[in-house]
DNA sequence: TAATCCTATTAACATTCTGTTAACTTTGAC
DNA sequence: GTCAAAGTTAACAGAATGTTAATAGGATTA
């Protein structure tokens, strides 16, 4: 799934080259020209990241800052600054309002890249319980490994992320719309279809009494 | 032992102070007023840290930070660069000459001192395991020998830290992002074939079976 | 200093494997 | 029995990784 990036900055140029770098990366972005469409926009979008120029009109960058986390929605979001060099610019007030990481003009669109992937994974780490246990069966995300009834394999990435949504919670049904949004994401789309197929080989491999389904609701896993 | 730094700096009031600031932390601090003599004092002391200014008369603070870094001895020494706050200068330059933090002047004692720990620790944790032994597996930090199975090889720099990341937690998979921040630095950007061609060259000398593909997320070391 | 060697990186191309789809079959609730 | 939902299979496209060779720049040696 593209994350998206939003991207708070006046100068239009700065905003294109930007643009133009991260979505050759696969983000997708959206920009604001001002501190107010910027909060406006990070509500409605909800973005992974947001780019922040610190000088600005009206509302600066740090003062937005402070408005996107007190927003409980975009408390989690990653904020990185945009600073001039020469620029009066207080490191200590800007990560006081929350920033995660600072980069200074003129921006090198690999260097910002290279920053805003690390910022990312930190997330993603966050979130990841990283092994679950249950009876016979062991699922290790720090390992990729599954094992189960003295069997053990290495799952390919998707099928992997669904047995392991599945196996979270053994017995709880999972409705089809929640598994996709889950494994897939909100911004893909795939034909249902694709969700048998990945049930199909992951029963391959776990046997097929380990998944059980219910008709017009989803798939659970049973121990 | 205490940790030595070497001032940079030919305002001999600014020496004073910083020296009294940080010998009063236990640092053990030398002191130079030109590049030339600062390369000679590096050379022979290996401070484990550097504080070097910008403007100096002859060779400037980035033409000595690069004839440092040139020094394979001095290699990872860090190097915190002193500037004034309007000066003209240019960030970039000096982290491409190889600092690794910068402070503007006037230099306010705790902000200097609580960088230079976080810097020094950095080091700290890099460095703090330098051998692995699993099994028939050891990797020396010490002398970047590793041995595995009566092979015995030196590996280039590159090629060690990943062996050595990835090894340190055998069966872990580690991320691409992942190694690339922890080998790479979050700063340098390379292209994604990069890694895989080192994990081939590793993979040369250990044996293609040590190192697993966990496609579309990463790598792992297997004993 | 020049010549040589070695490392890190990249580009270009080859290969492998995953994820997805289409097309078709089977199942089970009503 | 009907029909929507799920199962199944094979084929495909493209992503991810493997591989090789070329290059640049440091470091080492003569």
């Amino acid at each position: 799934m593209a994350k998206k990036i939003l991207i708070v900055e006046d100068e239009q140029d700065i905003v294109d080259l930007l643009k133009y770098n991260l979505e050759k990366e696969g983000f997708k972005c959206y920009s604001a020209s001002n501190g107010a469409e910027a909060v406006g926009l990070a509500m409605n979008k909800e973005p992974d990241l947001i780019i922040l120029d610190i000088m600005m009109p009206e509302l600066d960058g740090i003062e937005t800052c402070r408005v996107i986390k007190s927003k409980p929605k975009l408390h989690d979001t990653f904020v990185i600054f945009l600073t001039a060099r020469a620029e009066e610019y207080s490191e200590i007030a800007g990560f006081e309002a929350g920033a995660d990481d600072y980069i200074t003009k003129p921006v090198k669109p690999r260097v910002l890249i290279s920053r805003i992937k690390a910022i990312l994974s930190r997330k993603k780490d966050q979130h990841s319980i990283s092994k679950i246990q249950h009876g016979d069966l062991v699922i290790d995300r720090d390992t990729f490994k599954v094992s189960i009834q003295n069997k053990h394999f290495t799952l390919p990435k998707k099928e992997f992320e669904l047995l392991f949504l599945l196996a979270s919670k053994p017995d709880k049904v999972f409705r089809r719309e929640s598994i996709l949004s889950k494994v897939w994401g909100t911004d893909v789309s795939v034909v249902d279809r694709t969700i048998d197929v990945h049930i199909r080989k992951i029963r391959e491999k776990v046997g097929d009494e380990k998944i059980k389904t219910i008709k017009g609701v989803g798939y659970k896993f049973v121990l």
